[in-house]
DNA sequence: CGGGATATAATTTGATCAAAAGTTTGACAG
DNA sequence: CTGTCAAACTTTTGATCAAATTATATCCCG
């Protein structure tokens, strides 16, 4: 039963850097070091160095033309492309599975949401992105598109830092959730109108971080880790 | 001007790699070995890993659960919905493309597209190839979104081996010309109709790709390297 | 047919080399 | 005499390689 040993170290350390992307912790702009990160993640440079690569070309660190990698500082123009495709793809994997899905699932889903709104209600952001990712993903892990399941998640790392600083600037307070509606197309299994909420809820997050305020954090907030 | 000693081997031996795919180099499903490729392009392993993780990263290659790696099998339905993101994002550049596009830039397209249709009469399939490549991303560049034409690159290099496949299958014969009304379009900045024919011009491939004919061949084709 | 030995290949580490950033020093102009 | 700019040097970091380790698969024997 030990499958512990069998995961490399390159992959887990992909896990944790992405994460790590993903929750913010990492300005926009700020270099990672192949060295620094080594030795904080307490592993070799090989495994960070291929952790690297693969998140380059994910689009979820940029490599400058000398060679320096840093965490990419997106444009509200990125930002708004990312979410166009985001539109596109994530409401076509509802609509898929809207047909695919089981009430079993369902109900699995509704738990998620259901820890959702607590994390929303103590103000944890951390568990609140935690939840959203997965409420997410388990519908598109459902829509068995494999193809359609990797670009979305190349963009959600594309996507992460920038939500995370929404949450920092407006608090959890303001990030009202729109899974419900969703949850009802897909149990009803109406794959136009789980495609619709969906779009929704994604455009309830790009108007937050399109806003000045937000924008205007984005470009140099967030503090730097030792 | 000796700027070969500047570009990193990690690189040149992930462009190598990638177009060795995107020419069908590679059998689908043939295992990849790290020491192989590293001996083949007279490299040490390294460079090889990390050109593997970016080439992972992109789907252009998929790594079993155990640690082998191999050129993936696209099913139909993988394919069609490679083409499916193709067709939102790539008539989307197209209708952007037209939008900021010079007259300069029109011409050059222009010689590229007789240089396509000279390959054609030829049935010189790799200049086909390189020639419709740098057709579609010179537009797709002109569109000036980072985003997009990233992802867009990943599913090209998904697609590219099928294509190749099906030039195999049908020859250049039936691979008609559909960027005249595309180039046109451009020429009176008509995103609609840019986007249109677009559309167009990528259903031709899907449904040659579709055809059962190249569908059996897609599987199981095309020569191993030595 | 199943289990263990063997061989093959991937993973990882540490070392070495090269390149780029940062820093210091020196010279020249104001 | 002082301030600034540039060139050379130092230090840091990235790139590559070779060797040791570990895991996987194959093969042979019971």
């Amino acid at each position: 039963m030990e499958k512990s040993a069998k995961i490399p170290e390159h992959q887990s350390a992909y896990e944790r850097l992405r994460d790590m992307i993903l929750l913010g912790k990492f300005a926009p702009g700020q270099p990672l070091t192949i060295m620094g990160l080594a030795e904080s993640l307490s592993v070799g440079m090989t495994p960070i160095r291929e952790a690297l690569r693969r998140l380059a070309a994910e689009n979820a660190v940029s490599t400058l033309g000398n060679r320096r990698i840093v965490v990419p500082q997106l444009s509200l123009k990125d930002i708004q492309d990312i979410y166009y495709l985001r539109f596109e793809i994530e409401s076509e994997l509802a609509r898929r599975a809207a047909k695919n899905i089981e009430k079993r699932q369902i109900t699995a889903l509704m738990e998620i949401d259901a820890a959702i709104d607590e994390a929303l209600d103590q103000g944890n952001i951390d568990a609140y992105l935690e939840g959203n990712n997965r409420f997410h993903f388990n519908i598109y892990d459902i829509a068995n598109a494999p193809i359609l399941l990797h670009t979305t998640r190349s963009l959600w790392v594309q996507a992460g830092p920038g939500l995370r600083v929404v949450c920092g600037r407006y608090g959890t307070a303001n990030l009202p959730d729109k899974h419900s509606e969703l949850l009802q197309a897909l149990s009803v299994a109406d794959g136009d109108r789980a495609a619709h909420a969906m779009r929704d809820d994604l455009r309830q997050s790009l108007t937050l971080i399109s806003a000045p305020a937000a924008q205007k954090n984005m470009i140099k907030s967030v503090k730097e880790p030792a």
